[in-house]
RNA sequence: GCACCCGUAGCUCAGCUGGAUAGAGUGUCGCCCUCCGAAGGCGAAGGUCACAGGUUCGAAUCCUGUCGGGUGCGCCA
């Protein structure tokens, strides 16, 4: 199915090309001016800017080609050149209709036939989330749902940070607190206890402290380095000790990502690709891509025309460990071979974008990306409203955990304050909380543009009014109330009326930019558009709904057209609100 | 020191492959519930798009410089 943009664009390029100019010009676009047209075409002002013409006689040639159109209700120059278009009403119910009838809404498929994989989540083994696992979670969740949608093959992966120092800091420090002597005597071969010896608590506990410890400490840090490199190495207590770290972190981190809604194909980590890793080094020591520097293993990635320092990406360190480089190189290799994927996307903080330019530079040196398009898709730091990144009053970074309970707070209270749900079940209301929490919560932090640096501002997460999640659902929850209400005969005319007055009209336009919407939002990876999108829709909605009575109406085949109005814009509200992972409850 | 990102309404943010009168939310001030849910709708006020040059018929958007903020720069992740 073809969006109307690229319907009338098609229209369009025809015209400039019956004029023998370039048919990219016809581009057509949603106006900047809807109170002059609902429709533009720019192409005049650039033909006129290639020939030396004057655009307006260049306008007049086109529009007069684009009046033979019967699918155009106005065609008008204006201004230096402007051509501007507004279709009509048939023309745009026949569209709709014919979107209504996809089950897929006209979504792009620009991913037919592609292999996504898509890395984020950014959560460490043993450490608690905190706020600022929000964006990668929120974002990525989002990106993945987005690409599944526009028909993407997509594998989401965690890619945990499981093999690091911080696992060497975490292992001394449990030997040196003496907590399981059995993992640390060198004479015992097994088997270890099935039990962990730490529960989740006591890990996020122990490594802060040991984190604390190795900073002030450069012996202390000494004996976690040296931790690290055995456990790489392959130590048998110390890697019975990793698998119950994993396992006890594992079932923390997928409840906390599991209450957000955010879910993976792949739990794998850095530590998962430690099989590749040696058969990888070898390889590129044979072919010369790897080389020795300083007593460590580098690949060097700096280029001529460089105009920063490319520091090269360190394999090996001079102790023998690996570094997230390394397996993050491992990981393209595994990721290869296992999906083939046309595109890796890294949603990670954007402050590690050089890291990945010297991976993705290394993989391509080393020709390990096969057909992958490797992409890093930063996102801004959560900052306090000091503008530094965001802490607690106490000096502490707020857990997700307790954010997640606070939003959800506010929410129940909003609804007793509504006066609603008074004769709701208490777990209807526990439901409901938390689904406007949430959906306040991941609107706050998708509508912003990914890249730019935002203040984490905890009054903005407790608003459920304007530009916010549960305005959206608000919104949602009042068509699901009116489909309730109606006549079930009204779900099956025999003839439907064309829409005419502007609430309408402007209702209408907007849902058939849902295909732009979704090709914009992925070719920019950029939720908030999304965002926007969807928000603007609620717009229209709520003022047609505000003009419009529709249950009461007497005209029988009018009050059909616009219950199906109705029902479409709740379908594609619901749609896109999937996209950003907000849920709709039934009433709230 | 070098490199990258950012400076848009009182506040929080969109807009940035150049295009017409720079948008939204919030806050402030009005108006609208005998009718489908007021977490709503309508309206008003509020901007030298950091500053200075340049390219262009046209610049918030592209280029250069200045100032201000953030971030990153071989053995952490």
């Amino acid at each position: 199915m073809t969006s109307l943009s690229a319907e009338l664009s098609a229209i369009a390029a025809a015209a400039f090309a019956a004029e023998g100019l370039p048919p990219a010009l016809g581009q057509v676009i949603a106006s900047d001016r809807p109170d002059l047209a609902q429709f533009q075409c720019n192409g005049a002002l650039a033909a006129a800017k290639a020939a030396k013409q004057n655009p307006r006689a260049i306008a007049e040639k086109i529009a007069a080609r684009l009046k033979a159109e019967p699918i155009f209700e106005k065609v008008e120059i204006a201004g230096p050149g402007f051509i501007n278009l507004n279709l009509t009403d048939a023309a745009l119910a026949g569209r709709l209709g014919t979107m209504a009838k996809d089950e897929r809404l006209g979504a792009p498929e620009t991913g037919s036939g592609k292999t996504l994989v898509i890395d984020f989540g950014g959560a460490n083994i043993a450490k608690t989330m905190h706020v600022g696992h929000l964006r990668s979670s929120v974002i990525g969740d989002s990106l993945q749902r987005l690409f599944r949608a526009n028909d993407w093959h997509v594998v989401s992966d965690v890619h945990l940070g499981d093999w690091g120092l911080q696992m060497g800091q975490l292992i001394s420090e449990i030997e040196l607190r003496g907590i399981a002597p059995i993992y640390f005597d060198a004479h015992y071969t097994g088997p270890y206890p099935q039990e962990s010896p730490v529960t989740m608590q006591d890990l996020e506990e122990i490594f802060p402290a040991a984190s604390a410890a190795c900073k002030a400490d450069p012996a202390r840090l000494e004996i976690a380095r040296k931790a690290t490199a055995e456990l790489q190495a392959g130590r048998p207590g110390y890697r019975a000790l990793w698998n119950h770290f994993f396992e006890t972190s594992r079932v923390g981190l997928e409840r906390e990502w599991g209450s957000l809604g955010v879910h993976f194909d792949l739990w794998k980590g850095e530590a998962s690709v430690d099989p590749l890793m040696a058969p990888m080094i070898e390889d590129l020591k044979a072919r010369h891509v790897a080389e020795e520097s300083e007593g460590a293993l580098v690949i060097r990635v700096a280029k001529n025309d460089d105009k920063k320092d490319m520091p090269p990406l360190i394999l090996v360190k001079s102790d023998g460990a690996v570094l997230y480089g390394s397996t993050d190189l491992a990981t393209i290799i595994d990721r290869v071979r296992e999906q083939n994927p046309d595109l890796i996307l890294y949603v990670v903080d954007q402050r590690q974008h050089q890291h990945f330019e010297q991976v993705f530079r290394a993989a391509h040196k080393a020709n390990l990306n096969g057909k992958a398009e490797l992409e890093h898709a930063g996102f801004g730091t959560m900052n306090g409203t000091d503008g530094k990144p965001f802490k607690t009053r106490a000096g502490g970074v707020m857990k997700l955990y307790d954010l997640i309970a606070m939003v959800t707070e506010e929410a129940e209270k909003r609804l007793t304050e509504a006066g609603l749900g008074a004769d709701y079940s208490p777990e209807e209301r526990a439901t409901i909380a938390k689904q406007v929490g949430i959906a306040t919560l991941k609107f706050a932090d998708l509508s912003n543009y990914r890249l730019t640096d935002y203040v984490f501002d905890l009054a903005r997460f407790s608003k459920f009014e304007g530009k916010t999640g549960p305005y959206l659902q608000y919104a949602a929850v009042r068509m699901q109330s009116i489909l309730r209400k109606a006549d079930p005969a009204d779900f099956h005319p025999a003839e439907r009326r064309v829409l005419t007055t502007p609430e309408e009209r402007g209702l209408i336009l907007h849902l058939l930019g849902l295909h732009d919407a979704m090709a914009a939002a992925e070719a920019r990876r950029a939720p908030n558009v999304l965002c926007d999108f969807a928000f603007t829709l609620a717009q229209q909605f709520s003022r047609f709904y505000a003009e419009h009575h529709i249950l009461s109406e007497t005209d029988a085949v009018l009050r059909a057209t616009r219950l199906g109005l109705c029902g479409l814009t709740l379908a594609v509200l619901t749609k896109v609100l999937d996209l950003l992972g907000i849920e709709v409850p039934a009433r709230m």
